[in-house]
DNA sequence: TCCAATTACTACACGCCGTTTAGAAAGGAC
DNA sequence: GTCCTTTCTAAACGGCGTGTAGTAATTGGA
């Protein structure tokens, strides 16, 4: 009945480890990051809050846990869009991916404010950890969107800063070189200027400064991100 | 000795309110909006809790009103930095705009937090105040200097969607037609799309997504202003 | 000038929170 | 069967926003 290589216990305690996020993200679902407490969580599971410390160490610890998974749903949905259409057409690939994130952000707003904003009292995000590798994952994907579309790129402006090699992290430079080893430094700084223009609106909508003006937020972004893909020379028709 | 206006009474109670709004903005520089608790402010100022509530009803209107001062200041800097400029040169005005922008934004980054980010646990913004007048003042800001640039701005895509004015808000149509009967709806939702394109990177570099990637995120900002000043035809050389 | 009303404040209580500690109970290993 | 580890309860600590009762001071009007 047993398995060899997870006894009853580390069963259970997988078992009330999910149990214990997935009541997490319902709170969260229902009254925003604040409502994530461990008395909360501990009341709907008809424990103590002291319990929870047997299974993270802390509330951030929580969080962090929270915040990785949160985020690996979002790359998930991006990348399931993104590849849901043909490489030959990188600037609909590109159009996928911001309409996948901004409709997944929609749909969890709760999830966006954790990833991207100030996820709870007092919580400060640590250096590495579950919800730093989707981030990589994100970058990374945007990289691959920048980096099909590169060709078409027209040269930049002479008033751009030259890029170098230098002027990024060096693990991160390690990774895009490794899968694209062609792509100049400017197209990095190019990657952050598409991420942080795929975030602008959408952190504006989500946070309440947009949705007051106009009626429909979605046609500004969507034509946003058209007049991106249309920069980037990889226009669809 | 006293004024014929406000009693003796009226101006101890403007100076404690004032002290109490100090207060709470150097607790937030120090720790962050969470460090904005009405006992820590208590505290400083040698009083109890339950005293602040003579001047705020509520925890929730000492943010608003603290989210107002703070949103007022950042727009000041932003009109002062793009009044310095002649208006013969809409590129630099809206240059001048998006790095003072930054610029407040680096120096608090608490303030922007408070402003942009989820201020304080539980807290959510009213539908008016000090804060929405703030913010007005920000748009039409914005709606001014691309109405600057609007004479040399492409024509749309013919993807893009066709606005009308019923696809804004009445009174933000209202306020903007007053001051410039000539601009056409499109040019509405080009300034939310250059709000957004403002505050993407802005956001993601105070939240802490971009430092970890490159060294010298201004650069990244700059190249993005620039671009985004070139696709208004609005050149600066 | 004195009185009544308003205001500013303290003291205390309530229920919430994260976290720690001590101890009980149960599971697995030998 | 014994020992050790893990999981949980119960209770406590300090901190939080908020409400209430009561006190002292200030104010404006008779």
């Amino acid at each position: 009945m047993s398995d060899h290589t997870t006894s009853r216990r580390d069963r259970l305690r997988a078992q009330t480890s999910a149990e214990i996020k997935a009541i997490a993200m319902k709170l969260m679902a229902d009254g925003g990051p604040d409502a994530i407490t461990l008395r909360a969580i501990a009341r709907e599971m008809g424990m103590t809050a002291g319990a929870i410390y047997s299974y993270f160490a802390t509330r951030d610890d929580l969080i962090t846990t929270l915040i990785g998974d949160v985020y690996t749903s979002a790359v998930d949905a991006a990348e399931a869009a993104r590849d849901a259409v043909p490489p030959t057409d990188p600037g609909a690939r590109i159009l996928a991916w911001a309409l996948a994130m901004r409709g997944w952000a929609l749909a969890n707003p709760e999830g966006f404010r954790l990833i991207y904003g100030d996820p709870v009292p007092g919580y400060r995000p640590p250096g590495d950890g579950p919800g730093k590798h989707a981030e990589v994952r994100a970058c990374n994907g945007l990289v691959g969107l920048v980096a099909a579309a590169w060709p078409t790129v027209p040269a930049r402006q002479s008033t751009d800063r030259a890029y170098d090699w230098a002027d990024f992290d060096p693990d991160f430079v390690a990774h895009v070189r490794a899968d694209f080893p062609d792509l100049p430094p400017a197209a990095i700084a190019m990657t952050l200027r598409v991420w942080g223009r795929m975030h602008g609106l959408m952190a504006l909508e989500i946070y309440g400064h947009i949705r007051p003006l106009v009626h429909d937020p979605s046609a500004v972004y969507r034509d946003e991100m058209r007049d991106l893909i249309a920069s980037l020379g990889a226009c669809t028709e």
